[in-house]
DNA sequence: AACTATTTATAAGA
DNA sequence: TTCTTATAAATAGTT
């Protein structure tokens, strides 16, 4: 999307590698809570950055009680 | 996105809501592939169905590993 | 961090 | 369920 097709490989700059996976993991964690109030389900999402620095999520009532994220 | 806005609130009609699952489900997917490419970052999806069937998913060596997911 | 031109996802329909 | 299409939403490049 956006100005330019996406091409399916690792983005070798690295500020631009960072922008976008701090734009994608946004734009994830929405659709993320998106398909859990629509559709009653409950969904889990663990991203590691490359740094290895971890963000989690979860939706659902259900899976709360399990993963024990926000 | 589609013909019409959406209404962030549990879909009532079940067939409309099993389709809505179904189709968010693979869009999903296909963005958290597109987020481990390109940002080379490990990230793991789990989904219950609101019958508590169970969906996996996982892209990224390194999480791989730990999930034990394709 | 905001903007906007475009691409992409998808709701409804077939 | 799979394909199409009109349109909403995400986002790449820019500022």
């Amino acid at each position: 999307m956006g100005r330019g097709r996406v091409q399916l490989r690792r983005i070798e700059n690295k500020i631009r590698r960072q922008v976008t996976f701090s734009k994608r993991r946004t734009g994830l964690v929405k659709k993320v809570q998106e398909i859990s109030v629509l559709c009653d389900a409950d969904v889990a999402l663990i991203v590691f950055s490359p740094k290895g620095k971890l963000f989690e999520y979860s939706a659902g009532s259900r899976l709360r009680q399990v993963v024990g994220s926000s």
